[in-house]
DNA sequence: CCGACCTTGTGACCAAATTCTCAAACTCCC
DNA sequence: GGGAGTTTGAGAATTTGGTCACAAGGTCGG
């Protein structure tokens, strides 16, 4: 048994996929080592970072040489949990919910989509990406018999609430939630969010910002209208 | 003309548009005044942050009141430049291409959908959301006509760095990056990610270390197998 | 108009994250 | 095997972000 209890900083949690990523595409090239600057610039941060986050992961680069790509990538699978995989379930089949039962990228990296659950009865039965809508009653069951530890919540904002605390009392631990609502769960459970029109209005925030300031020049240097 | 070259941090940046959303639910309930307490709350930050988040971009509460829902709205919405709205253009019309291109939530932001554009002839002509998927040739005449400031990069990862290029070089400043890469953009213009994968390995990795602890306490208390 | 009560705004402090720096440790070539 | 060249690992310094605590400034009832 590892040493575990070695505490690694969120920020650096946050950027061993980004790691992760960029060894798998190494790894694919059956390059075999890779160093710290390399790797800094495929997954765009810089090579004082790369290596500080590693140390927390443990010493497992050689001085002078760099960082063994297959060695490394194991490491940080196990350190992520990718060498064993998640059974997922998605609640709320729309417009989104359906784009992530048929996004490719989950399965490729060990989360497997297990079910899809929506509220509303006319859903139900459809076929979405190889997977049978059912119904939200059947949650706890679903839950329970398939073994799920991560939900994704991709419902309208009003009921994302109700279903975070369905699936955390049918036993879900891991919540992501796309619904664009602040939802609560206990402590205990981890919650992540992603929400689209978030990201857009900090762009809008900067690219206003740049705007704003490309006027003022243009009126303090007196061009034309 | 305000004081503008306040510097707002990061942090508060992304914070806003929480305060915002809260902030349109008060004021659709017609609620006057708003105290941090009951922002923190809704936003799901602490009261304190709210209120050192709000001393950035000025006063705008009075003390032992709160803050007036519609002036601040205004004032925030100022800020991140909602008060205008924003030509987006998305690039890449797969499952999460077309899930976007119909999500409610980026027009009530004031985000208005301007072009769909793909590289594959099969998918141009199409309809999405209401409008006409389009070549990728006709992205720098698109961009110009439609003055389009923001793209959207939904295409799978190995387009997404081609394509930041020819937005960038069709005049967008602002890019927001679905595809599972990392891509670079030149100084002056601003560039987030999503990256849902990512999202579900962070949490695999929380989710795994509680499993371990679950593990370790079980062996070490000698439960049952 | 006064005193009890609220709530903001912010300076001071504390914690987390990032960057800088360089000794240590390795390779490779001669 | 020794010296030049690389590259890691990690302590120190810096920057950024978060929390605390409380004075300042407001309301409101009497």
């Amino acid at each position: 048994m590892p040493d575990r209890p070695r505490r690694i900083p969120e920020a650096t949690v946050a950027r061993l996929p980004l790691y992760y990523r960029a060894l798998v595409e190494m790894a694919e090239q059956r390059t075999p080592t890779v160093s710290s600057e390399r790797l800094a610039e495929m997954a765009g941060v810089n090579a004082a970072k790369v290596r500080k986050d590693f140390s927390y992961l443990g010493s497992y680069g050689t001085r002078g040489v760099g960082y063994d790509v297959e060695y490394l990538l194991f490491q940080i699978s196990r350190e992520l949990g990718l060498t064993q995989d998640w059974p997922v379930v998605i609640v709320g089949i729309g417009n989104l919910g359906a784009a992530l039962a048929n996004y490719r990228g989950f399965s490729a990296r060990g989360f497997r989509i297990v079910a899809l659950v929506d509220a509303d009865p006319a859903k139900c039965g459809k076929e979405v990406g190889g997977l049978v809508v059912e119904p939200l009653a059947d949650l706890p069951r679903i839950v329970a018999e398939r073994d799920v530890a991560i939900g994704i919540i991709a419902t309208p904002a009003a009921a994302a609430q109700e279903v975070a605390g369905l699936l955390v009392s049918a036993g879900v631990t891991s919540v992501l939630n796309f619904a664009p609502t602040v939802i609560a769960v206990p402590p205990g459970v981890s919650l992540r969010k992603v929400d689209l029109s978030i990201e857009l209005q900090i762009l809008s925030f900067y690219q206003q910002r740049r705007d704003e300031a490309a006027e003022g020049r243009r009126v303090a240097f007196g061009g034309l209208t």
